[in-house]
DNA sequence: CTGTTAGCGCGTTCAC
DNA sequence: GTGAACGCGCTAACAG
């Protein structure tokens, strides 16, 4: 009812309870002995001015900040959303607040997202980097060295002694795909793959890209080759896109797939968003699910068993994620002086079998 | 390359560039005016000490954090996703960083955030609140009389004089439903109505429920009822679903409604998890959209056209209704002692028509 | 223009 | 047990 008033102070709480400042900074800081009788002064007294703590001076004062910060590519991702939230919950439930800073997918964006995260002293740092090797990662290092930790989270960087918390990207893919080759099919398609500027023609153009690529996209096209080596199989550069990673993009690439004459009879895709430009670019060429073409999806969404056929898709562990890295990260904040090991996490996916998946027509497909 | 060294402070700049505490904060501060030879000695001390500015103690100092608190229900939903997004980009833009809370719907989970946010200094706070009337908006004018300017986001209060921007939920349910009541639906479903323990039996418990409930909802549920009214048609409660808010809740419901006898030949589903629980439900009764049953989902969704058929949705404007707010609130922080009259904005939707919505067969529903 | 000084709100040591 | 006093890192008012 009070309006516009300056918030009360401990010194305010203390005069008014007829007590010393520290007296009331005990009480109210939940530290150091206080009696009965003037515990409880202060705290009617600060209920009844309206005290609330100034957690900035608490923190400028004891150098920590109990927050956490969080960095990514796009919230607006359901992927991320998801395992955001559950880094949220988790650092709540250890007294941490998140600071949530969103990128874009650029570098330049990151850095400036640590560096305001030093600068409000946050206790530590959860990114999912944009980074795509070691030389990029000069934010990260300083970080660290700052005395500020940070873990990886869904995206690794190679080289990099951190902690960090990621899905089996690679084998997860090489699964897939080699369920997919099981069946018979030869020709999947990969969608999406690193960006180039025209059709890849030879493999070592793909993985050179892929080098530069995002790290789990990257890891996944290397296990789209596992699957293929594996079965000393012929791969073809020309089934893997390599065009703007937006459904818009994916769905020509995959058109001009479709309408070659050695069209691909299924396609695995990274992603939800390269999962709908595929799909559309189906329904475009009039070809039908499974029988023309299978698909396997990489992160499952409600929406997959809704669509007609229901989708065949992996799962990943989002909200295991989420926590892991948080605790993870947690522990690191309070038992500071650890051993350096960095930590690296590893999370498994689930395959769930629907009904976008079976064995190519005999027709096609015959001779490779 | 510095392990673990405390940061380096201001004045630890000072003396290393030979000058005084206060030069250094006036060129580090970017505040006061420094000649230009003391300003350099002081940019390159501090570059070469790595010297990083402790936003938190400039907080204390000078009352204001640049940070503006963003409280939600769930942020893995992808309709919060988009706009926290929009949010953070707005904010960011202005300067201001943005500290994310999720409160799982719960009230309790909301008081507390504010708390948090109070006790953190943040400039302001935007919330899509739980509360569900002015009853439960103490710990909002708590705030607000705090001086820490709050405006509510996609979810209104009725009755409370505070700054909002939400989407026009009952008038743009009126339109929809009744575009499918013109076409010559009589009984279409609305999903989803507000939690009752039975299902309803007459109108007034659903719109008794409704006031208890989140605001968009209820609002959603006028407007159903409004599309009746303007042709004075019959409304049968039990059309409305009155279960548990989820996709698998409302998949019984709708497949009973389904199966009853005089079935709804079209659904009005006010959230995405509304719709698939729907589409599940068809997909179990086998019927076909649109010939036995039309739909159209509150909330578009890339996923929408490409199902089959592409589904008929309504977009909200969900970066404007981000941006909006946080422009809003940002105009309410730097512009302090502004005329209080609260401003109430509304965003428009706009109807996507796609392929989920056609005339009912003759056949059924001929007398009502 | 520059440096000295007094806060900001709170944590914490150290005599009483 | 309690309270005075100092420090955290920074801003800002004030003299020079």
């Amino acid at each position: 009812l009070s309006s516009q008033r300056r918030a009360p102070t401990i010194s305010e709480v203390a005069r008014a309870a007829g007590v010393g400042r520290a007296t009331a900074a005990r009480t109210l800081g939940q530290y150091g002995y206080v009696s009965e009788e003037l515990r409880n002064r202060v705290i009617s007294a600060a209920q009844e001015l309206g005290y609330q703590p100034n957690a900035l001076a608490r923190s400028v004062s004891t150098g920590r900040s109990a927050t956490i910060g969080v960095v990514v590519a796009d919230i607006a991702n359901p992927f991320f959303g998801s395992f955001v939230q559950s880094i949220t919950e988790s650092s709540h439930e250890a007294g941490f607040s998140t600071l949530l800073l969103s990128t874009n997918e650029h570098l330049v964006e990151e850095i400036d997202a640590f560096q305001l995260l030093i600068n409000k002293r946050v206790d530590g740092i959860l990114v999912a980097t944009s980074a795509q090797n070691v030389t990029e990662t000069r934010h990260i290092q300083q970080a660290q060295s700052s005395g500020i930790p940070v873990v990886l989270i869904d995206r690794q960087v190679p080289d990099l002694d951190i902690d960090s918390v990621v899905i089996s990207n690679r084998e997860t893919t090489r699964e897939a795909v080699s369920q997919l080759l099981a069946l018979g099919h030869t020709r999947v398609g990969f969608i999406w793959g690193p960006k180039i500027k025209h059709r890849a023609r030879y493999r070592r153009e793909l993985t050179e890209a892929a080098s530069h690529d995002i790290w789990t996209d990257g890891q996944r096209l290397l296990g789209y080759f596992d699957a293929y080596d594996d079965l000393t199989l012929p791969i073809d550069p020309g089934l893997v896109s390599t065009g703007e990673k937006t459904a818009e993009s994916v769905q020509q690439e995959v058109t001009h797939m479709l309408k070659a004459d050695n069209r691909p009879s299924a396609f695995f895709c990274t992603e939800l968003e390269a999962l709908i430009g595929t799909l559309r670019a189906v329904a475009d060429c009039k070809l039908s699910i499974p029988r023309d073409v299978s698909i396997i999806g990489l992160d499952d969404t409600p929406w997959a068993e809704v669509v007609e056929p229901p989708l065949t898709t992996i799962e990943q562990p989002l909200v295991e994620l989420g926590r892991t890295a948080a605790s993870l990260l947690i522990q690191r904040i309070t038992n500071t002086g650890q051993a350096p090991e960095p930590v690296k996490t590893v999370l498994q996916t689930r395959l769930i079998h629907r009904d976008s998946v079976v064995a190519p027509h005999q027709s096609r497909e015959s001779r490779v």
